[in-house]
DNA sequence: GAACACTGTTAGAGCAATCTAACAGAGGTT
DNA sequence: AACCTCTGTTAGATTGCTCTAACAGTGTTC
């Protein structure tokens, strides 16, 4: 029953924390009072007093000065959204991809804000899929934290026939390369970055995600460090970095420029 | 070689979308002029002459009135940082999930200032596990496709012998349980809108998130109306719906109570 | 009943990010 | 030389969100 009253009201992130933030409240005791919401918000009493006349006057809580707080209808049906993606976001990040429960409460309440309706239903459909789909779920989250949380990236864990991983490591893949092998001046987009889980976020965030296209700078070499240029920077990587990291080479002729729209 | 000098630095969204443009513009012009930065960002001169003021203290802009503008080596880092992970969340959205390139645009470039380096290594590894992992990848995101872009929920498409949702709407299957069927006053957590994709994103946004916890309110029924409870809020569900939703049942007496902390 | 503790509001300030209006420089036109 | 156009800056106002300092109400304690 979702009136469509919509029309023209955007909350600020900051609003629909605070909305959030009073409903939560409002399940865990009888009465929420400022102290409670500033408490939680980790911000000072007047700037919940500001905050709640805002809400006010968009009719989203009932407020009078020194009494309790409470939601209206429609406060009440932005913040259960509010929440709603909240704690999906959260369970999205701790249960399928494996975060850390404290990491992902921030981010999820960071990301809860962002989500357009289509993005939140697709993402809601990725999980559903993976939670159901027999051929899918048999092992899909086993075999990703097999693959992913290995401390060492060759570890036997991962060594297998048909891992296409080890076999594009082995030369074995048609499509995929290593960035050991890659020669000079020749282009692929990152594919796979199988390093060692203590140095693997810190390439991640150089650049090398998946579908970043990456220069091969220095010659192929098994041996040797590797220098490639990502997004017009340079990147120095270990020969065994290089080696684990595999690329779909991108045929000459169709080289991509960086950062292009 | 990314120099630790992070110490401290508190980038606003602003300003790293101001950064992730300056970066974008140089690489598709040889020079950068404030003109052009307050077109692709929507606001006016004046606007960006502070932003610029605020980034050059910073040491990430060489700024002076009137000149043109460049990237720091450090401004360069961290926009190549902010617009890899655009890049790769845009492409996230648009080719797993499927979301419209316009509206992924967006909501990739909200993001994208939320996401702590962790959650950006296991999205990623999400991403290198579908593309490449030859078990999964076969006909993941076919199927994917298959299971969730079928207009009607119960397309002859979805209907075979081994897909879990259509043995469980058959009550063939032992962890899960339709909402028509689940008796009055009985608690489940949501597995599987298989409704009409036309309708449900509107459920999706009332609430229905895998994971969430819903309360029967109306007795069961394969024919009429259904009567949900969803953190509180009281729900309707034609009778097609409440037979297309899954949910894994709760065991009577470990009630969850709503969102809870 | 006076002192104290707790909660909450008011007043006034500051920072971030935006706007409009007005002005200044630089080049091209007549 | 005078004028026009384009670009960019300055100045000043505005909105959102936060703070501190001071004050007000309410209840507890001695
Ligand atoms: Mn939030
Ligand atoms: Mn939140
Ligand atoms: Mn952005
Ligand atoms: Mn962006």
């Amino acid at each position: 029953m979702s009136t469509k009253t919509d029309a023209g009201l955007h909350l600020t992130e900051t609003l629909e924390d605070y909305l959030e933030i009073i409903l939560m409240l409002s399940l865990q005791m009888p009465t929420v009072r400022v102290r409670d919401i500033a408490r939680l918000k980790g911000v000072r009493m007047p700037t919940v007093t500001w905050a709640l006349r805002r809400l006010a006057e968009k009719q989203l809580v009932l407020y009078a000065a020194r009494e309790y707080v409470e939601l209206t209808a429609r406060g009440g049906e932005i913040a259960r959204s509010v929440a709603g993606r909240h704690r999906f976001l959260s369970a999205f990040l701790v249960k399928i991809l494996g975060v850390a429960p404290k990491v992902a409460e921030k981010d999820a309440c960071g990301l809860e804000h962002h989500l357009s309706p289509q993005t939140l239903d697709r993402l809601a459909a990725l999980v559903e899929y993976v939670e159901t789909c027999p051929e899918v779920q048999k092992d899909f989250l086993t075999r990703f934290r097999y693959c992913f949380t290995q401390p060492k990236p060759s570890s036997a864990a991962c060594r297998r026939s048909d891992c296409r991983t080890d076999r594009a490591r082995r030369g074995e893949d048609p499509d995929l390369i290593s960035l050991g092998t890659l020669p000079a001046g020749a282009q692929g987009t990152v594919a796979r970055v199988h390093v060692s889980v203590k140095r693997r976020p810190m390439l991640i965030r150089s650049g090398l995600l998946p579908g970043t296209v990456v220069e091969k700078v220095s010659p192929p070499s098994l041996r040797r460090p590797a220098l490639i240029r990502v997004d017009g920077q340079d990147l120095k990587l270990t020969a065994a970095e290089a080696r684990s990291i595999l690329v779909a080479r991108i045929p000459d002729g169709e080289e991509k420029t960086g950062v292009g729209e």
